[in-house]
DNA sequence: TTATAATGTTAGATTTATCTAACAAAATTG
DNA sequence: CAATTTTGTTAGATAAATCTAACATTATAA
């Protein structure tokens, strides 16, 4: 079994990789907050237990054995911010920090008791896919919003990013998830947009917060 | 902040607690399946941080500080039990194991969620009193129901032992808090009693399960 | 009340997860 | 393509939590 450490590793290594499933010492360091000597020691560790592939001076490959725990670690934690947000009633930006507990909780009865209260839900409160029992993700290829063009709707439908100042800036304009937008307009000079959806009329929303924000396009 | 480790000695430590407020080093060794040694060096840093006084060759005693940390753990785990039995649906053998990973939890607002949720419970689903927010127990002196006598009739208010084996046990006979028992006999040779309530006519209950079970004694 | 048993301590080793300093390889760029 | 920068590795140290072996103190009991 995976310590809870090297859950987090796997976690955030299944999150990092690219298209060829890679992931380089540096980026991982940066990302976990610790020492390239310490990730050089631990993917060693987990090379070890058959977690990753690994071989000197290359970026490292999760096998499919540690994809799929990294999925399974990731399942906990969306179902728990679902939980959290659906069940208890807690904010969307409130759940990130308390699934990251949670989500190291060896008990799966817990968690499919959440899943089947909540009705098997297949996204997250931030439009995430929770990965199924065996540990396998359904993409779904959202637009950016950035994307669109002026003159179309779409229905706002997951994020690219979850940190608790975008989705409470979010929550000051009352966007949330499947809300209706239109696009008034495209600034040519930034990639502001402005928007107008229930309640809002020509809300301006910068270039960033368009890249974060995935929608579907409804017309 | 103390460790999840020095959580669980803290909690084990309140828990083995005597009249005189001292636990063994012997006995921690035993509760927490460790070495003595192991216990020497935890309890000394314990110590360092002002978990509990120590000195060479006495028995240890948990400070103020020490107590309420200890209980505040312990108010975590049994608020977890109970969320566990009375929101999730989940017996009340099957919770320990789940509200002793949950306890380690840090994150004020999930705790009390959960108990507003439940209305503020005062006791856990094996009748311990849930400690308050500021670690305070209000302890109620139950009987046992091994110092009934026939003719009793008494509630079955909690138990001094929650193992899975001996809830099962109970689970069984069908026994469960609030259930009223009436006391038809007790056996002089082995203490045993014969006792009737909803649905059994004349259960035989050991003596060993008869200590185990607390009552409220109502005529 | 001394011998024995039980309990507690010290010393030193191990594992895990981390660090810094120094060095090596790979990638980038003038 | 050689110099420099970036990235990655090795070596060695540290802190936490554990162990065993050896020794010391306290308690028990003949």
């Amino acid at each position: 079994m995976a310590s809870q450490t090297e859950e987090n590793y796997l976690k955030t290594l299944f999150n990092l990789a690219n298209d060829k499933n890679e992931v380089n010492i540096s980026e991982l360091a940066a990302q976990m907050q610790v020492s390239m000597p310490t990730v050089n020691s631990m993917v060693k560790t987990l090379q070890k237990n058959d977690w990753l592939i690994y071989e000197k001076y290359k970026p490292v490959i999760l096998t499919q054995k540690g994809k799929k725990e990294a999925a399974l670690i990731i399942r906990k934690h969306r179902l728990t911010e679902m939980f959290l947000v659906n069940k208890m009633g807690f904010g969307w930006e409130e759940v990130h920090e308390i699934a990251e507990q949670v989500e190291h909780i060896h008990a799966p009865k817990f968690f499919e008791r959440m899943d089947e209260m909540m009705g098997f839900p297949t996204i997250d409160p931030h439009g995430s896919p929770i990965p199924d029992k065996q540990g396998r993700i359904q993409e779904i290829n959202y637009l950016t919003l950035s994307k669109c063009k002026a003159g179309q709707t779409v229905i706002l439908a997951a994020l690219t990013n979850s940190s608790t100042e975008f989705l409470e800036f979010l929550n000051s304009r009352e966007l949330s998830l499947g809300t209706e937008l239109t696009i008034n307009s495209v600034e040519n000079y930034d990639q502001s947009m402005v928007a107008t959806y229930v309640g809002h009329t020509s809300e301006t929303l910068s270039e960033k917060v368009c890249e974060r924000l995935l929608v579907r396009v409804i017309g």
